[in-house]
DNA sequence: GTTAGCACTCGTTTAGGTGGAGTGCTAATC
DNA sequence: GATTAGCACTCCACCTAAACGAGTGCTAAC
């Protein structure tokens, strides 16, 4: 059996009733609510067939239909076409520069949460590509050497170090002097294990010790950065009775507390092919507490190669279009702020 | 009327039984459940006039009785008894010292809510208290002055200015000097509007220029910290009927979630009288989210006079002989760990 | 002062009944 | 052949009434 055009036109209809009201779609319903001029009879047939090639479901019979997961992905492969809409709010914000990114970013949660009525989530930008601008060495204590690395984007990162031995003064400038030539200008990816023997070798004399501050050293750059997902929004899905009930609520709610799992949707491999949208219906998703939700994400970039995702869960019947909109405003925005202010 | 004493046994064996089964408890019940020996009618007669007198609570007509919030205080203040409890898994988490805090925080709000099945948060310590130890500024690019500034406990600022116009080295080292001179041993609430003009006056000539580093070195050793609450087990609240309405739970995810109001709970003046351990029942608690909870929280403290706070939330019948237990155990745990390697 | 007993209350559960939305099928119509 | 009207049927959602039972307050006897 094919989809023609009329068959697709009432499935459409079937999906955006059930993604205004929740409720199983009857034939009378579309029968009026589209303008195919078709009687309810005929929309039972046609629904039949959709039905049978497993677009919309039965919760029962003599109920309405839903859409089946199948259908939500054609729904969203074939009729989505992005808007671009206003997020005034969204937009005032991220104009005033904040300084911290853990702010922002709880903030563009918190918006995006209020603004979809979903719950939301977004991964800080990873800087795994990013380069060393900066590292100093100094002593702030008896067998205490503070290191700070700082990279592009401002990131600092910093680490004391615990020494046995005291370093002299001069060892500490050389030290500072051998690591900033060696390591300013590289990514962090690139500082591999030959370049840090090799720079062991430079330092000489007193090897020791100066070998377990560089080691030390390149232990901190390398660090993985931490987990940083932060989300909002989580009690939202109390708005959507499919998945409020207590057994679903509490794992999604963990689900969301825990942020482990979360990680899986927001760090996929960046397919840079497209628009960096993706969306996960149902079982698609990774997350298995997610099983009746539909997530989509996108990858925003800042500038510099810094890229992180934002991800925004809801029901299956969520407005894919304006959460799509959403998304790539959003997108764009941050594009926007960052090249400004970076 | 007085609280007697077989009052007083009934009143506890009321409030007992609740806190098993969470139904309301019958004349029946306690007369069975005591070894007071007295019929359920003397017992109705008694827990008449617990009702009079506020203790406890009758939902309707012909229903058992639940403790009140008075009848839970009394409860508390009373017959709690802490007792030292092995929390075996607490101690292995805590002996393998974590470098970072936040890491170590995390996790011991989780291992507690898993321990106890409540929700739980904690609050990183504050380090108003806390001395300077070591000042820095370096140059890390065109003007871009990054400053770090080393507390106590050796908790780390920094912070990136940006400077107008460029600082020589010269400049630089001679402010590094003089602001090593002068904050290095104050604590940070010392610091005041009058030292800092007494600096900029010592810094001379540039004032301009160094009177505006002055400032921001100043701003980022009093920033605010970051309100650092980490909670845990929200969904614990499903395992309490009386928490896990639709309408009750949102409020409270939304209330962990947000951690705003968290703070009214965590960074209460802390009474250093006391134990440290306080106890919210329903509407004592500053968050009206939590009327039908109750929170114990216990301040704890990391040697070099750095204190956070943990606190538990759950049912009020909740189980307050383990939770304090368990605080205590864990107060004396954090102790002994970072008197060890502070 | 304590207890047994009883009438009473009131929330909870169960069963039955009804209405309505929606279907599938069939026969008539275009 | 496609469309439609009509009808019997299904099944959920909702309501009501009844039965249940846990627990009470009160009274009278011990």
């Amino acid at each position: 059996m094919e989809l023609d055009e009329r068959k697709t036109k009432i499935l459409q209809a079937v999906i955006r009733n059930y993604l205004e009201t929740g409720e199983p779609v009857g034939s009378r319903t579309i029968s009026k609510y589209t303008d195919l001029n078709l009687s309810s009879a005929t929309i039972r047939n046609e629904m039949a067939d959709l039905e049978e090639m497993g677009y919309i479901l039965q919760p029962h019979t003599s109920a309405g239909r839903t859409p089946s997961d199948k259908g939500y992905r054609f729904y969203v492969d074939t009729m989505m076409e992005a808007k671009e809409r206003e997020v005034v709010e969204m937009k005032e914000m991220l104009l005033e520069r904040q300084d911290k990114m853990e702010q922002v970013l709880q903030r563009v949660a918190k918006v995006l949460a209020q603004n979809t009525q979903y719950a939301t989530m977004i991964s800080a930008p990873k800087m795994a590509g990013n380069k060393v601008k900066f590292v100093q060495l100094s002593r702030v204590d008896e067998g205490q050497i503070l290191a700070v690395i700082v990279v592009e984007g401002n990131v600092i990162k910093n680490n004391i170090l615990t020494v046995r031995e005291e370093l002299s003064d001069e060892t500490l400038l050389k030290l500072n002097l051998l690591l900033n030539t060696n390591l300013t200008g590289l990514s962090i990816s690139e500082i591999n294990l030959g370049m840090i023997s090799a720079m062991k070798q430079q330092a000489g004399i007193h090897s020791d010790i100066v070998g377990e501050v560089i080691d030390a050293v390149a232990d901190a750059i390398k660090a993985e950065e931490d987990l940083e997902i932060y989300t909002s929004g989580t009690n939202n899905i109390f708005r959507y009775p499919e998945l409020a009930d207590q057994e679903k609520a509490s794992e999604l709610i963990n689900t969301f507390e825990e942020k482990e799992q979360l990680e899986n949707l927001l760090n996929q491999d960046f397919d840079s092919d497209n628009t960096g949208i993706q969306v996960y219906i149902g079982n698609e998703s990774p997350v298995s507490s997610m099983r009746d939700c539909s997530v989509v994400t996108a990858t925003y970039e800042l500038g510099d190669g810094m890229r992180g995702t934002i991800g925004i869960v809801g029901p299956k019947r969520m407005d894919y279009d304006k959460v799509v909109g959403t998304l790539k405003t959003l997108q764009s925005k941050l594009d926007e702020i960052y090249k400004d202010h970076g």
